[in-house]
DNA sequence: TGTATCCGATGCGCGAACGTATCGGATACA
DNA sequence: TGTATCCGATACGTTCGCGCATCGGATACA
């Protein structure tokens, strides 16, 4: 258990530091109905530290392949550090994955909210726009790579871990809804609709984008951008086919 | 470097190596052209016995997560079985791939003889048919739960290492273009072709699979038929978008 | 059946990582 | 300014897995 009531033999010390006044209590997080007592300032900025690079070790050598001193190393602690923070290093990485889950979603929300400001006229031109939203939606803006590995590992642990995969799949599930529902908006716009079930379609491109970026991956480093393109080249083609006018517009 | 030659720290005996008569001559498992040294029978078997380990352990625990030690006792072998078979658990766990991924295809070109005598001749059971037929190809008859963690970790493995990216692509690539024939000609017997980029299509049709079969594992076990079944439920509808009837067609 | 030659078993030292128990400095509040 | 409290650093002992060097039993051929 992390953050046990700190039993100390008091020392003899008594050395009283001055110190740079306030930096705590006053600015508590305070996080509306979170249940558990709200983290210090101090405590929250080393617990960010650690996720951070916990991101990018857990990406490049996956979970087992990464050690807890190595993530304290990377972020600038030692493990007493960790170990104040987290119980194991498996929480460690499921508080990575909400994070950044928490940032895609918020991502889409704001797609949600900006996008039917550009309402596109032309119906041919609406497989590519789709294409588009989905690559812009899916894609992590900063490195996607990373995300793509980080996925791949959470996949892996959600497919072992029952505990998880209900959580992993609560999350992919209100994800391809809320994705779909933008879909669906947007080819409503232009008077188009999805020929089958919204959310199976959404499902097929997901599966088909993510599995593009993959093989994008795949390939040597660097041409990134020009893999990635061909490989997305086809996603419109497929979107075309998933398609279709729908009888209801004007 | 396993299959060192043997130089023993030549004992009093000084038995001149008779050249290297070789031991096993007669029984060796003529391998056509490949290039290393045939293995000898009972090589051959605590290979086989210690890939069949780490099958089970690899898709359960991941690579990392496994210690060679574990697979020697689940082979009922010791630490120096191993190390006389293989040099590495990376090497273990890549010619584990490739034996899986030979039966893989191997079963598909099996498909691809047998399937045509069956031709469908009514054009509008054709998607349930290449449903089917992908279901079929794509599921490892024995262990399909087991095929998609090891499958996981094997892309996750090319992710990170290109040396083993471009074999992955590789293999990924022949088997996708040797679908691709096979559903192609499917779709021919039956008056219907692609309507877009037959490889392409095929692209889709395995990560739509794919995705599914990931999502079926995820929900409590036991109920993997109940789920998949319905998982699977929307393949055939996005089939459906995906051909067209073949103008070229009596 | 004898025997040279593999092949897998066994034993050892080493290093990495873990988890805990404890300490010292910094912080907030009186 | 004094003081209680928190938080991260440090220092252990332990366990696990690795890889090598060596040995004994099995195997195939003469």
């Amino acid at each position: 258990m992390y953050r046990k009531a700190a039993v100390r033999a008091a020392p003899a010390d008594s050395g009283s530091m001055s110190g740079v006044t306030t930096d705590l209590d006053p600015t508590r997080v305070d996080r509306g109905t979170e249940s558990e007592p709200p983290l210090s300032r101090r405590r929250e900025r080393t617990r960010e530290r650690l996720l951070d690079a916990a991101y990018g070790l857990f990406a490049e050598h996956g979970i087992n392949g990464t050690s807890i001193e190595a993530v304290c190393e990377a972020a600038g602690f030692t493990r007493g550090a960790f170990y104040s923070n987290f119980d194991s290093k498996d929480e460690l990485f499921l508080a990575l994955t909400e994070r950044e889950i928490r940032t895609r979603m918020r991502s889409l929300e704001v797609a949600v909210e900006h996008l039917p400001d550009d309402p596109v006229r032309d119906g041919v031109i609406a497989p590519d726009t789709i294409a588009a939203i989905v690559a812009a939606v899916m894609a992590d803006p900063r490195d996607e790579r990373r995300w793509c590995l980080m996925n791949a590992e959470l996949e892996l642990l959600a497919l072992r871990d029952p505990q998880v995969a209900v959580r992993f799949a609560e999350q992919e599930e209100s994800f391809r809804d809320e994705l779909a529902d933008l879909l669906t908006r947007v080819l409503t716009q232009v008077g188009m609709r999805f020929a089958i079930d919204p959310v199976a379609a959404t499902r097929v491109l997901i599966s088909a984008y993510t599995g593009a970026a993959r093989d994008a991956f795949l390939g040597p480093a660097g041409e990134d951008a020009v893999l990635r393109a061909q490989s997305t080249d086809w996603l419109p083609a497929l979107v075309g086919r998933l398609v279709e006018p729908d009888p209801a517009a004007a």
